[in-house]
DNA sequence: CATATAAGTCAACGTCACTGACATAAATTG
DNA sequence: CAATTTATGTCAGTGACGTTGACTTATATG
C-alpha cells in the first residue's frame, strides 16, 4: 500500500452547518459518477484493446445494435461528436465487417447501418458485461432504488429528447 | 431536421416477454449512463478548453481540492491511469501556477499537492457547474430516489475501498 | 547496508476528439 | 428545369489523453 491510512489523511472535514451536509452530499454524487463510470467502461474498453478498437467503436457498435437501420446523422445526435470523428471510426467498422451499409428506400442519399454476424457477436460480448454490471447493482439495490435512479439519470440529462425515449 | 420521425424508424422493438423486458431495462440503463455521463461532462470541457485543459485536467483539480495534501500515488489510485498520463497534466497545472506542492513531513519524499487561490477558483467554477446540473436532478427526482440513485451507483463500483468512501 | 517506496523522466505510440474547407450525389423547392 | 438544401464522405492539420517500457533520484525502512 500506498499509504497505511489513507482515510485519516484524505477524508474531508465534516461540517454540521446544513449547507455543508447539502455541499457534501452534491460532491459525493459527483464522485459517484466518475468512480462508477470509470468502472462501467474498464472492461468493454480492455476487451476492445484486443480487437485494435477503443470506446468510440464501442458507442457505434452498441447503437448501430440498438437501433438497427439508423442513419449517420441520427447518429451524430446521438453521439454529439463531429462527422469526422465518427467518419474514422465507422469507416474502421465497415473495414473489418462488423457493419454494413444499406441505402435507403425512400431517401438513396442516406446509408442505413446494420451490424453484420460478427458485429453481432463484439455487440453482444461488450454488452453483456455492462449488462451484468447493471444487473447486480439493480438486484442488490431493489426496484424502488432503480426507479429512484432512473428518475436521477434523466433529470442529469439536459435535452428533452433523449429523455423521452425513456418512457 | 435531418429525420422527420425518428422514433418510428428507430425505435426498438417491445417485447410481452419478461426476459425481454428486462433487457430492455438493463439496455436503457445503459444508455441513460452514457446520455447523463455525457452531459454532466459537456459543459466543465468547455469551460476548460479556455484554458488550454481538458477534462484530466479537471479530474485532477476536482480531486486536489476535494483531498487537499493528498499525495501523487493516491491520486493514480484513485484516477487509475499511469503515473506518466499524471505527470503531464499535473506538471502543466503546477507551471500554469493552479496546484503547488508541499514536501511531506513524515515523509519527504512525498509531494502534498494543493490548490493555489487560481486553482480553487477555477474548481469553484467547474465544481459549480457539475453542482447545478446534479442538484436541479437531485430536486426533481425528491429525497428518496436520490437513496435509490446512490444505492444502484455504489453497486456499479467494482472497488470495495472506492465504495466505502460513500458512507 | 540492502531493499523498497515515492516521485519524476525520456521516448515512442495510438485513439479520439477538434476545426475548416471542399466534394458528391440525391432530394426538394421555386 | 435550375437553384438550393441535405446526407454523406474526405483531406489536412492539430491537440488531449491515454499506453508501455526503461531508467533516475531521493528517501525511508528493515
Amino acid at each position: 500500500m500506498s499509504d497505511i491510512n489513507p482515510t485519516v489523511r484524505t477524508q474531508p472535514k465534516l461540517h454540521a452547518n446544513p449547507l455543508f451536509l447539502r455541499e457534501e452530499e452534491l460532491r459525493q454524487g459527483i464522485e459517484m459518477l466518475f468512480h462508477a463510470y470509470r468502472d462501467f467502461t474498464a472492461e468493454p474498453d480492455a476487451m476492445l484493446a484486443h480487437y485494435g478498437f477503443g470506446r468510440a467503436h464501442h458507442r457505434v457498435i452498441y447503437f448501430v445494435g440498438r437501433y438497427p437501420g439508423t442513419t449517420v446523422s441520427a447518429l451524430l445526435e446521438i453521439l454529439k461528436i463531429t462527422k469526422q470523428s465518427l467518419s474514422r471510426v465507422l469507416s474502421q467498422l465497415l473495414e473489418r465487417g462488423l457493419i454494413e451499409q444499406k441505402p435507403g428506400q425512400q431517401d438513396r442519399r442516406q446509408r442505413l447501418l446494420h451490424l453484420t454476424e460478427n458485429g453481432l457477436d463484439l455487440e453482444r460480448q461488450l454488452t453483456a458485461n455492462q449488462r451484468a454490471l447493471l444487473a447486480r447493482a439493480y438486484r442488490e439495490a431493489g426496484a424502488e432504488a432503480v426507479e429512484g435512479f432512473r428518475k436521477v439519470m434523466l433529470g442529469i440529462m439536459s435535452d428533452e429528447k433523449d429523455r423521452s425515449k425513456f418512457a
